[in-house]
DNA sequence: AGCACGCCGACT
DNA sequence: GTCGGCGTGCTC
């Protein structure tokens, strides 16, 4: 008897066995799925991990249910790889294949409630059973959540069961949700209609008939001239309605016939076959990337902003296709939208497959089986989750704006770090990596200093554009001298009335993060909270509401306070919104728009706001983060950050290096053209080192004082850090499962373990959190020390007093 | 994760 | 007494 080993995507310590029928025997390999039964009613897909003859010994395996694929869809190199993802970030092989594969690759089943065909409504019926079938006569089938939501309770299975008794409905496990390829009709004439003599007699036929004859003859013109022809334009050409068209059809004299159309597609008209020249320094960077790899293979490319670093990630790129090698070009998601796609389009063509998170189900499996397949692209553009892709012959892989923490996934599992897990990946089809950035994290250069990375820099700005001046406004001194208006500084307004006059553009930075507008009552003092979070509530002037941000929870604005009753109530903090607002009147005739999370919920608005800010439709941007990647916009002269002491004061030990990164990143929107750009920093702290060492372009002196202070206060690159996270909605088991697991760790890594204590947010929805930190000296074993933290993993997990208690485990937190 | 089983309080 | 809440344990 032969049995396969599968995973299921399930967070699930193992592997689980199954009996694999003769009539499969033949035709499973290792990578294809297969349907399974597990638990008592529900069916996976699962994907084969071994096929062995090993009958399990303490329990009777079941037969699978079916074989899925003719073709393994999971590579031996993937499996590879997600087995050093679980093993390295510790969590599960099923956590990975969820994270990797499609979500349309695993379909699971569904349990379905449908009427019953002979269900007799005379009988006697409660509240619920009426409600039910009431909701069955309008929506044919009803999922468990639907009834639940329908009941309002969420036991609902005594009820539906004796409504199966009673002949009123059918319980059923329904697997759904296939991958729908994209199918387009048209419409061609009939071959036997093309003749010469076939052409007289159907008009001849058709004589009764003008408007079907109209048709008949233009789709001859049409189709000389299209190469496909579609029943709309047809309409539209020939001017007739639907039923002409029809009849014509069932006469056979026009075919429709369906056509696959591939959702990975790019538009044509911006292919330009151009050759991209490098100038003496690019080149020379160039070169010094390719000696690099023939001794390292991870080389790390500093190239400041505006140096020109994606024409020499062209030129590699174009090496590696030569040599006819897959490469993966890595970037945070939130930089994938805009030119740089483009720009590798027009110069690749169809050679490239984007890949991100806002792609539909379908376009990602129509882009995860051309990479299995090799066909189309071979270069893959991707957010952090084309790691998982199937490469079949990966040669190099370029991690871009490789400083960016975003590469970084937090929740759920698997908690990988996408530029290190492109490095193992890369190496594991023995295949190069390029990580390039204008600000490298302090791991990777300091990874370079121990010769684990070769290095390669270029400092001059591409075509000798000056680099920005960056001034720091003191917003101390400014509210003293009363030079302030609303948060702009007098010196800020003067600037941008200069540049506004000048016809350029001015971007304007305002950092969000813990730093939104709340309300607060001036008598008491009160300010109101989320119910299910412990945080204030945040006000969004747009649709006059209080929000939270970790949940969603919301209320409308309050005119009276909710503590005391009193009216003088007033907003404190300020964000994006508040900004915009402020600009809008200091500058009445300027047109200020907001960029952040709200404005650019829909699918295109995104894209919208950049082009309309580079067709210079916009005067002033206002925007967070989001503004700092990758954009590149000619006329802006004036980058103003409305205050830098948030991200300064961030309680985190990389809260310095980020500030550096970012606003050396947003100082780059400036002056992208010959004339310098002015960036203007307002912060109540104009002599701190950073910001001092931002205005300098001192990178160096960041590096060495950041990495002194991680050596010192024993922080990554020198120490390696687990984070655990418990949460529960019971405060008190936290506090006792954070401190028995605490108490664990300490026995072993003694006083390397930090806390538990309680994060700056203590509860967010409905859940309180608490954290233990492990550092890990650099001198220890790494597989001993993730025995160990395995080893608490499970006794912590086996203690049925902590069931209700969450515990993530997050190697190498950000 | 998702689901069934089983214990225990608030209702007919 | 039963119904439905929620905690507990298992899934090849």
């Amino acid at each position: 008897m032969r049995y396969i080993d599968v995973i299921l995507p399930l967070p699930l310590q193992d592997s689980f066995t199954y009996i694999l029928q003769d009539e499969f025997a033949e035709r499973v390999k290792v990578g294809m799925r297969v349907a399974v039964p597990f638990g008592k009613t529900k069916v996976y897909t699962a994907v084969v991990y071994k096929i062995h003859d090993n009958k399990p010994l303490h329990y009777e395996a079941k037969m699978i249910e079916d074989v899925i694929d003719e073709k393994p869809i999971v590579t031996h190199s993937q499996l590879q790889f997600f087995e050093w993802i679980a093993s390295y970030y510790l969590c599960r092989l099923g956590e990975v294949l969820r994270a990797a594969l499609p979500s349309a690759f695993l379909i699971e089943s569904e349990t379905v409630i449908t009427r019953h065909p002979d269900a007799n409504l005379e009988q006697d019926l409660t509240d619920e059973e009426v409600f039910l079938m009431d909701a069955l006569e309008m929506q044919s089938a009803l999922k468990t959540s639907d009834v639940m939501s329908i009941l309002g309770k969420k036991t609902i299975f005594p009820s539906l069961n004796k409504m199966v008794e009673k002949n009123l409905i059918m319980i059923n496990q329904e697997l759904n949700k296939q991958y729908k390829p994209k199918i387009l009709k048209y419409l061609r004439i009939h071959h036997q209609y093309k003749s010469q003599e076939a052409v007289e007699k159907t008009l001849e036929d058709l004589s009764n008939a003008t408007k079907q004859k109209e048709v008949y003859l233009k789709m001859f013109s049409l189709e000389a001239t299209q190469k496909r022809i579609n029943r709309k334009s047809l309409k539209k050409a020939a001017e007739v309605s639907d039923g002409v068209i029809k009849a014509l059809i069932d006469k056979d004299i026009l075919e429709e016939y369906e056509l696959r159309q591939d959702r990975v597609g790019f538009d044509e008209s911006i292919f330009e076959d151009k050759e991209i020249k490098l100038s003496s320094r690019q080149r020379q960077a160039f070169q010094d990337i390719e000696e690099n790899f023939e001794n390292k293979n991870i080389t790390l490319f500093q190239g400041v902003t505006s140096s020109g670093k994606t024409e020499i990630y062209i030129h590699l790129i174009e090496q590696y296709i030569k040599e006819g090698k897959q490469v993966l070009y890595l970037l945070p998601e939130i930089a994938l939208t805009t030119q740089l796609i483009t720009r590798l389009q027009a110069y690749f063509g169809d050679q490239v497959i984007v890949f991100h998170s806002k792609f539909s189900v379908n376009e990602r499996v129509e882009a995860y089986m051309h990479v299995l397949n090799g066909t189309k692209g071979k270069i893959i553009i991707g957010a952090r989750s084309s790691i998982f892709l199937p490469f079949q012959n990966l040669g190099f892989v370029i991690v871009d704006e490789s400083h960016e923490i975003s590469f970084k996934q937090y929740d759920p599992a698997p908690r990988y770090q996408a530029r290190d897990s492109a490095i193992v990946l890369s190496h594991l089809h023995q295949g190069k990596t390029l990580l390039g950035t204008a600000t490298p994290s302090l791991e990777s250069l300091y990874n370079v200093k121990i010769g684990k990375y070769a290095y390669t820099n270029l400092t001059k700005r591409y075509g000798d554009v000056l680099a920005p001046v960056i001034n720091i406004v003191d917003l101390q001194d400014r509210y003293k001298k009363k030079k302030m208006k609303g948060h702009f500084s007098e010196d800020l307004l003067l600037k941008m009335e200069e540049t506004l006059k000048n016809g350029e553009q001015v971007i304007l930075f305002q950092n969000r993060r813990g730093y939104s507008p709340i309300l607060e009552c001036n008598d008491c003092g009160h300010s109101p909270q989320c119910p299910n979070c412990d945080v204030s509530l945040t006000y969004h002037k747009n649709n006059n509401t209080l929000r939270c941000h970790y949940c969603g929870y919301h209320i409308a604005m309050q005119i009276k306070c909710m503590a005391c009753g009193s009216k003088d109530i007033t907003t404190k903090g300020f964000g994006t919104e508040q900004i915009e607002t402020e600009a809008k009147a200091l500058f009445p005739d300027a047109v200020v728009k907001r960029m952040d999370q709200d404005t650019t919920r829909g699918k295109t608005a995104y894209a919208d706001l950049i082009s309309d800010f580079e067709n210079k439709e916009i005067d002033v941007l206002v925007g967070t983060q989001m503004l700092s990647k990758g954009l590149d916009f000619r006329h802006v002269n004036l980058v103003g950050v409305m205050n830098a002491d948030s991200l300064l004061n961030f309680p985190d030990f990389r809260a310095h290096e980020r500030c550096f990164h970012l606003l050396t990143q947003v100082a780059g929107r400036a002056g992208r053209t010959k004339k310098q750009g002015l960036v203007l920093i307002q912060s109540y702290n104009p002599h701190h080192q950073i910001l001092q060492q931002v205005t300098t372009y001192d990178y160096k002196k960041m590096f060495q004082e950041q990495i002194n202070d991680r050596k010192h206060f024993k922080y990554p690159p020198y120490y390696r850090l687990v984070k655990f996270t418990l949460k529960s909605r019971d405060f008190n088991m936290v506090n006792e499962a954070s401190d028995w697991l605490a108490k664990f760790y300490r026995q072993i890594f003694k006083s390397q373990v930090l806390g538990p204590e309680f994060p700056p947010v203590l509860r967010i929805r409905n859940n309180y959190h608490k954290n233990i930190m492990i550092k890990i000296p650099p001198e220890h074993s790494l597989e001993k020390t993730k025995y160990y933290i395995k080893k608490g993993q499970d006794k912590f997990e086996a203690i049925s007093q902590f069931r209700s208690v969450r515990l993530n485990i997050d190697v190498d937190p950000y």
